[in-house]
DNA sequence: AGTACCACCTGACGGC
DNA sequence: TGCCGTCAGGTGGTAC
């Protein structure tokens, strides 16, 4: 499930339910989530008797200020998510990570297909170049965008999959931008001149803004957007046309042929 | 550099 | 009912 509105979602909650409290117990359930050589006991040495102090977020990456100690960081896979809890019934099914704390309550690392991985970094930063990560999609600013598409040429679909130019897009948002900026997942990045660029930039811009409030503050989808009809042979929300469902860069890619075009 | 393909996982769904 | 292929908003490795 997880893009960057959803890891946002999760750190709002992390932010709202999980600071200030003494960690009493960590259990990693499931070492296959566990990153880069990170043990359970790395993450007990790590977490237990201290708090989490703050909470950021990069692209699809999740992390807390592990205080004294480094940051944890989190990544969801497609089925990861957070529950906080009381009562250790409510453990969710898939529950590959418990942080305990002081009060009583528990924070549920839940992934069910593993795919999710669970790190400890020294410092955000640095995690995130040792990630390879781009700029976070909800921060870059027009200069940056410009500087993290300057040099490539892939389509515009895989080229948003890619982390290592912008963090944070994925499949979903990736069609919906093409969607909104008219533009066919197949166009490459160098088809494109300044101003298509900007219009690119200010589509991505937008659709990051629009999931994320609708994701953490209730706001809404507007209805011609493609994520509604995001089917095979569903009706276009803006023209009489059929959304088509192709493969582009190994991935489901919808899109309207009437609406979506190659430049040129 | 870019792309295709495979792999890692679990579970739901449709067809036979 | 069971089996099988396909699909799902994740990423990483490898070969061309």
């Amino acid at each position: 499930m997880p893009e960057l509105p959803d890891v946002e979602g999760f750190r709002q909650y992390l932010y709202s339910t999980s600071l200030h409290q003494t960690i009493t117990g960590v259990e990693a359930r499931d070492s296959m989530v566990l990153l880069g050589g990170v043990a359970e006991s790395d993450l007990r040495d790590a977490l237990v008797g201290g708090t989490l102090r703050d909470t950021h977020r990069h692209g699809k990456w999740l992390f807390a200020d592990v205080q004294p100690g480094p940051w944890l960081c989190l990544h969801f896979g497609m089925t990861g998510h957070l529950v906080y809890f009381k009562h250790l019934a409510h453990d969710p099914e898939h529950d590959r990570m418990l942080i305990s704390f002081e009060n009583g309550f528990h924070l549920a690392y839940d992934c069910q297909r593993r795919l999710g991985r669970i790190s400890l970094a020294e410092s955000v930063e640095g995690f995130v170049e040792e990630q390879d990560l781009g700029p976070d999609a909800a921060r870059v600013d027009w200069e940056g965008f410009l500087k993290a598409v300057n040099g490539r040429d892939a389509m515009l679909k895989s080229a948003f999959l890619d982390q290592s130019m912008l963090a944070g897009i994925g499949n979903i948002l990736a069609d919906e931008i093409n969607f909104q900026v008219g533009l066919h997942p197949r166009a490459t990045l160098g088809d494109l001149d300044e101003r298509l660029l900007r219009e690119l930039y200010d589509a991505m811009r937008l659709v990051v803004e629009v999931t994320t409030e609708a994701r953490t503050a209730g706001g809404e989808i507007p209805g011609d957007w493609l994520m509604h009809d995001r089917e095979e042979s569903g009706d276009c929300p803006r023209c009489e046309g059929t959304i088509q469902r192709i493969i582009v860069g190994s991935r489901s890619t919808y899109f309207c042929p009437g609406c979506q075009g190659l430049p040129g």
